[in-house]
DNA sequence: AAGATATAGTGTATTTTTAACACTTAGTAA
DNA sequence: TTACTAAGTGTTAAAAATACACTATATCTT
């Protein structure tokens, strides 16, 4: 036991809820815990800070570790703290989510968990710790920043139609979009470019194929 | 050194940044640093986690220990944890931000702190750590939340005029309002009760006094 | 008590934004 | 060639936001 301190210090953890949309749904990155405690329960991907490390990049790093999944955008979202939340010491967990885009992911479990998988997020399993009230959170965030920001950008593949796009936000807000209105306005956002191309997909007319313009930039809209 | 554990612990501290209307001014609550690091700075009030407490918990603790206050708003705002933003060791702060009214202040520095003080956000002195990036963080927030949150009313006394409800929104959003236009959002918030009475204060007409019905709720709106 | 002064209080017209709504187009498949 | 399917496209109505100026009621002065 060489770490030794004048007074008691939590241990701090950082977990990330990872979003990404596959098979027309949005889904959720989990990993099954190698060890106790929760042994065998799905769990989001995290685990303790490194004593010199950022906390953004420990939630890479862990996320990079457990999952493979690397390249996504991140934002802070909460730090859960309540002294019990982990049977072995008091742990302070900063919280993140995350989204990825279905054409960047390639999962590959590594040795700190047993295994990762995406579920979709009205069929999550039994999680460990509080872990079901992060995702609460996350996904609430999420729905919110849809209405004034071009998060759900981050969602996208490389290229996509408007329909696809739509779909996306019908997704995400639970709700149907009037087609033209929201034409209307993801055009207006003046962040997609059309690529010229068109995407045979079914017996009907191919749709035009659209780029986001500076894929990795967030605006805050309206 | 008592405190043992098989991998390094960072520190864990809460950090509050108080804001409270006095003097026409929005101002910021500081405390003045007795020891080192930064000692006779002055520096958000905060401390170190005790390790069987919220978080929450922790912050209204440091808080009416070092300055008093107590009976406030309040909401976390963001997770710091830089590896050097504290030279004694690796220090995570979960900072917070906090109204309070003005009529519900009363400084009594306590025991923690040299001082506690007023400061008006355009004069802040030198600050300790990274205070001024989270300073700037809440204010940033505040002012966001004026535009789809009651918050602001947090900052209001028990009774107040529309006037005075007008101005602090000014104050916050750094921008002239229309007076009627004003009124008739303030009161289509069905948040505000007339008390019947009236305001004499000057050589003018008396003001109508209003009370915020549920003066501890804080809504999302439009 | 008459007049000056200062903030309280009030309504309407215009512009902008949002929401509702249906048909034509261009492909594939039979 | 005909049926099918999603892509693509404008206009109108409703609602919300904005711009704007005068009257009311108190105090203070002379």
């Amino acid at each position: 036991m060489p770490f030794q301190y004048q007074y008691p210090h939590p241990a701090v953890t950082t977990d990330v809820a990872v979003f990404a949309l596959r098979d027309q749904q949005l889904q959720l990155l989990l990993i099954r815990r190698a060890r106790e405690p929760y042994k065998d329960r799905w769990a989001l991907p995290g685990g303790f800070l490194e004593i010199d490390e950022d906390l953004d990049s420990c939630a890479k790093r862990e996320l990079a570790e457990e999952t493979g999944v690397a390249d996504l955008y991140m934002e802070q979202l909460y730090t859960f703290g309540c002294p019990d939340r982990d049977p072995r010491e008091r742990v302070i967990s900063v919280t993140y989510y995350a989204l990825v885009s279905a054409d960047k992911l390639s999962l590959s479990p590594g040795s700190d968990a047993a295994e990762a998988a995406w579920f979709p997020l009205q069929r999550l399993p039994e999680l460990a710790f509080d872990h079901a009230e992060i995702i609460r959170l996350a996904r609430e965030r999420l729905a919110a920043k849809t209405h004034y920001s071009t998060i759900a950008f981050q969602l996208m593949p490389e290229t996509f139609t408007l329909s696809e796009l739509q779909s996306v936000y019908e997704i995400l807000r639970n709700e149907k979009l009037d087609k033209r209105n929201f034409r209307k306005w993801a055009l207006a956002l003046n962040r997609l470019e059309e690529i010229g191309d068109k995407r045979r997909n079914g017996n009907h007319r191919p749709a035009k194929i659209y780029r986001l313009t500076a894929p990795d930039r967030v605006d805050i809209i309206r």
